[in-house]
DNA sequence: GGCCTTGTTGTGCAAGTGTATAAATAGCCT
DNA sequence: AGGCTATTTATACACTTGCACAACAAGGCC
């Protein structure tokens, strides 16, 4: 036989599901953050990305009008989820102020704030922060807005305690309160398995009062 | 005339000169660096760093097995790099442990420590530990130096201030302390413009002192 | 000066990159 | 059921990448 016209065509064509717009999308920031996390911005090509999401490459064109935007709104949506986490801690509506900024600080020193897939993501990005302008503008913004919550939860927690600090003593102590809280998450996600648990959150809290000068509630310190 | 011979033959080779082996590892470290700095780890090729280097790429393998351990070098000569100008700050013989600590602070939340090339570096570099072991290992290194180096001078200051913390209060002021200042480093070199001169450094030394419960020196401190 | 080592260049190559576009088919609408 | 359209696949392309290797020449040595 000459030519075997092919009774079971090998070259079938890959069988697929047309998913919604929203929910392919979210797959597809889901698989590139994957990608980011698991080798860098140098591994994440749009095969491996497709491949995570189950697609092929040629689909993500359909979706982002090439590779920078998807990262863009990977990035964007990060962020999102980040600053949501973390502000999400300070909804308690029935505690004291100190009780709050406690529970805050607690919230952001443990999982699933402290987590080394969503730091390698942090400073994966954030490294390209100083050349590319719309990273910088993303993290201020994420940066301020978690700081005004800091300030914010810091002036009930003063006007609690009887104290009345100007605007730029308030500012100082949320710009310090919030570096005891970056300083200690980077720790925390670079080696966790250096702490025990909740001691990054005891250290927090403590660093903290002391920022604020006030005394600590219940204690034998030092000795 | 059919075929000219070129009289001056256009495929000319590049001139060069033979550097010591020092001097074009260095080189070429150096070049590592600026190309990480700048477009990020994707955006450093071979030929980029050879380009930035003086050199064509192939003279890399002459100089190191592959891209990657190029690369590991150049991180290791980062972070010697780093940790060395921190530590730098602390040698002052005839100061009160005290002043060494706030020189510590200051040295290390203003230039060239506070720098955005440095901090891109470093995220860049920070953000694969999580996935290669050897960058992990160089960091802790890097970190658990520093630290101890903190704990040092925080055990100067507190014993001339007459207190005796036990090991383990001891080692919490040293993580506390650390975090301040990696917070604050972060918070500078990523808006440093959003800092007046020299506040970031006295933001620094006074969440410091309230960490380790010292009244400030010369102060009208609130109102 | 002439040679010889080796630092350095230039070229080649296979694999992988992002993008463009044509072909196919899944699933809704009537 | 049958057709339409937009989602999805598949292929093509120009380009870059890291690496290998052969040719070359810079500069020390005799």
């Amino acid at each position: 036989m000459p030519d075997a016209t092919d009774p079971a065509p090998m070259n079938a064509r890959r069988k697929f599901r047309r998913e919604g717009e929203g929910r392919r999308r979210q797959d597809l920031i889901e698989a590139t953050l994957d990608s980011v996390a698991e080798h860098g911005l140098q591994g994440a090509s749009l095969r491996t990305i497709a491949l995570r999401a189950g697609v092929t490459a040629g689909l993500i064109r359909h979706y982002f009008p090439g590779k920078e935007e998807l990262l863009q709104e990977a990035y964007t949506a990060l962020v999102g989820r980040m600053t949501e986490q973390a502000k999400a801690a300070l909804v308690m509506d029935d505690a004291s102020p100190r009780q709050r900024l406690a529970a805050f600080v607690t919230a952001n020193l443990n999982a699933p704030i402290i987590d080394a897939r969503v730091f390698s993501l942090w400073a994966t990005f954030i490294g390209r922060a100083s050349a590319d302008p719309a990273l910088a503008r993303a993290h201020r913004e994420g940066y301020l807005g978690f700081r005004n919550e800091v300030e914010a939860v810091v002036a009930e927690v003063l006007a609690a305690e009887q104290h009345k600090p100007d605007a730029g003593a308030l500012r100082h102590h949320a710009i310090a309160i919030n570096a005891i809280i970056d300083g200690l998450w980077v720790e925390g996600c670079l080696a966790g398995e250096m702490f025990s648990s909740g001691e990054l959150a005891a250290i927090g809290i403590k660093a903290v009062e002391a920022e604020l000068g006030l005394a600590p509630l219940e204690q034998f310190q030092e000795k």
